[in-house]
DNA sequence: CATATCTGACATGAAGCTCTGTCAATTGAC
DNA sequence: GTCAATTGACAGAGCTTCATGTCAGATATG
């Protein structure tokens, strides 16, 4: 009933439940970009953060909830630094276009589990599946809206848009892996370029 | 040493183990089409056909050898598809991508056990992944030389074909696995037109 | 019919993961 | 210093799958 919470090692019960928290998401994506999907186990995981299953259950409800939460913060940063890519830059629609590209490619080849996460293991599990397909609506949705600033009168309509929007998210995703991979002899730079072309081509009339 | 093998219920040896390999297959593609790849366990694959453990054995090493069989089938299936139409087709390049890419989502629709193996369970577990990544460069290099065909002079030159193939063949899957979904109204009509339109776009310059 | 082959149902053991529980050692509050 | 909160290491039950083994009944052959 009472809450009988005090500090330990300098830290309030809050603070070292965010912080293990925190160490949690860190293995998760360590373990998750390193070994994969089917071995990120809540074992694997605890392991890896050198926390015990117990505060596993304190911050998620199981393996699922946090593979989510470590593809989710991906989205998050993926989402900022392509907006403030676009806000940066002001020169015409398709160098726009480009930064934001630029950004979105520049999470996944700094940080090389970023990138198997979110390109290649992202579409392992079920659960994480399904917010990935809702983060690449979210973002074909994002793709939509910007064309029209870009591109005004010309831009698509829907379904148009959304189809354009689509086929370019996926295109580049399936580039990116294949890059990630090694399996395919090409430069960001050479992705990056290949991408803007497209999405200059694909999101207007 | 000796083979003692003999007729049963009217089929030879060899007759009765390609059956139950067949039916083994069949199953896998079920399961894997209705439950997803981490249900498709042995037990459930075995289930379905009908059959014990020990004739999976028979025929197949263990889990990921079957599915990638299935998903290989798949595969072969378009490219015969997509292979007759090219054949079929005598009119200029475009119309004659069209009627590639139409073959190969037809295959798709045709049968939704195969759309969602193909283009959704593909990546779930890693041997499978893999062998998918093969098969869509695969695919990749059919489309490069194809639109060397289509194109002629005006063909890109590589790595930029095997760039734009794959932003083709990604964009393209992600665009069948929406629809798959029922996460976008469109028609297979309308994927048809515009992955067309984008092939016709980026595969010549 | 007699015998050997073939089949399918079931049993079994090993392994891995999940989830809960125990308990001694550490740390902070009084 | 004393005591309660907190932590981390470990044990263990329950579950699922894999992989192999057993065995009675069905089927073909002579």
């Amino acid at each position: 009933m009472d809450r009988p919470s005090r500090q330990y090692r300098g830290k309030s019960a809050e603070q070292r439940t965010a912080d293990r928290r925190e160490q949690l998401l860190e293995a998760g994506l360590t373990v998750f970009g390193r070994e994969g999907g089917d071995r990120a186990t809540m074992t694997a995981i605890c392991q890896e953060a050198g926390l015990t299953e117990r505060y596993f259950y304190e911050s998620f409800s199981g393996r699922d909830e946090l593979l989510v939460c470590v593809v989710e913060r991906i989205a998050d940063e993926i989402r900022e630094r392509a907006l403030a890519a676009l806000a940066e830059s002001e020169r015409g629609p398709e160098e726009r276009a480009r930064a934001a590209i630029a950004a979105f490619v520049a999470v996944l080849t700094d940080d090389p589990r970023k990138g198997r996460v979110a390109v290649v293991e992202s579409t392992g599990s079920e659960p994480v599946r399904v917010r990935r397909r809702e983060l690449l609506r979210q973002f074909a949705g994002l793709v939509a809206v910007e064309s029209r600033e870009l591109w005004g009168d010309r831009a698509l309509q829907p379904p148009h848009d959304q189809i354009a929007a689509l086929l370019f998210v996926g295109g580049l995703a399936e580039l990116t892996t294949a890059w990630l991979g090694g399996e395919i002899d090409v430069t960001p730079d050479q992705i990056v370029e290949a991408a803007t072309r497209q999405y200059a081509f694909t999101a207007h009339r």
